[in-house]
DNA sequence: TCCTTCGGAGTGAGCGTTCACTCCGACATT
DNA sequence: AATGTCGGAGTGAACGCTCACTCCGAAGGA
């Protein structure tokens, strides 16, 4: 039925984010999505034309769940400072709570097919981000430096931490993940 | 001669390293790499057990350079901060410098069988690194938090933005690397 | 009975790896 | 100097295997 379609749909979208997460893309045989999901073969190619364009789903739909998770941080009534902590802290505890979705869309830029996605998806994400650094550049709270440099120094950390935190080279509780953004606010501030 | 011998298992080494840092380890067959260096595929097979023999010495080769080359850029009669700006100043040139070396070891740690070194390697990059954060945090310059935060907050920002660098986002020329390694300083200063 | 959904053996393409062979410079013999 | 012999680097067609993808019979609700 209605239910049962959309079921296996979710179904083997699951288990090939969480298994390509894992392996990589070439990791991941079909036949190895379509037992996770308890389906067969065939059943993945009723739902997506290839298996290209299954990845491509899974990175639209967990891309999507990041983006709104983010915007709806952002409240533009706050002062920088402020803003600049709640953003990253929250963008920080989406990730380590979602460790599936952020390897795979590690490994997904990391492909060949995946760089050309990744400059369309980073102009989008940007877009809040953009305004947000220029109203901090304006008040003079935050160095005037190129807005891709000012990403680098907030999100590099995050992403090079979280990604230590999921291999488990460090444990970040709610205090150390203030740490760091606070710390790496020292950095973006004038 | 003894020449020529090196010669090819330099050439396959150097083509492996090129394709696999555009294409990935699963992207590129031995086919591919034998045709870039100029020799037969059967050759591969003289120098290196099997393919993944290959990828393990080139990761050494490009990992020891980068080793040495840090190493070399910490002088411990420096002042931290000096230090620091060197280190990581150093460090950003010679990731920009050698953009298939620093693709090719991304790959290698995203790939399964890449993970399990990481671990070992990144202990031994931490070594010196380790004695100088220390020696920032007993002096009561660098804030007193955990080494592998103060790691993601320097090196973070430097990963992040070389890898922008290479994919065409921003160009950093000195001034600019300049500015990013100031301002991580600022987030890791006390 | 008909029709939709499903599943897994089957298919061909492409992969890493092998191995029987070629080729050529070095050396020994005359 | 000329000729014969040899060793080992170099080669690529062929092999076995795994993969993404197909296709047709089974299952079951209407």
């Amino acid at each position: 039925m209605e239910k049962q379609q959309t079921d296996k749909r979710a179904a083997i979208m699951q288990a090939a984010m969480e298994l390509i997460a894992e392996q990589g893309f070439h990791g991941t045989p079909t036949s190895q999505i379509a037992q996770r999901a308890g389906i067969g073969v065939g059943t993945i190619y009723r739902y997506f034309k290839d298996k290209d364009a299954l990845i491509e789903v899974i990175h639209e739909n967990v891309h999507g769940t990041f983006i709104s998770t983010f915007t709806e941080s952002y409240d533009p009534q706050l002062p920088v400072r402020e803003n600049y902590l709640r953003i990253f802290s929250t963008l920080t505890r989406l990730f380590i709570a979602n460790p599936y979705e952020i390897k795979f869309i590690e490994q997904f830029y990391n492909s060949p097919y995946g760089i050309a996605k990744k400059r369309a998806d980073e102009i989008e994400c940007d877009k809040p981000l953009f305004a947000f650094f220029g109203q901090g550049i304006q008040q003079q709270v935050v160095k005037d430096l190129p807005f891709e440099i000012l990403l680098g120094l907030s999100l590099g950390p995050v992403l090079f931490l979280v990604r230590d935190h999921q291999n488990g080279f460090v444990n970040l509780n709610d205090q150390l993940i203030a740490d760091i953004v606070s710390a790496s606010w020292d950095a973006v501030k004038r």
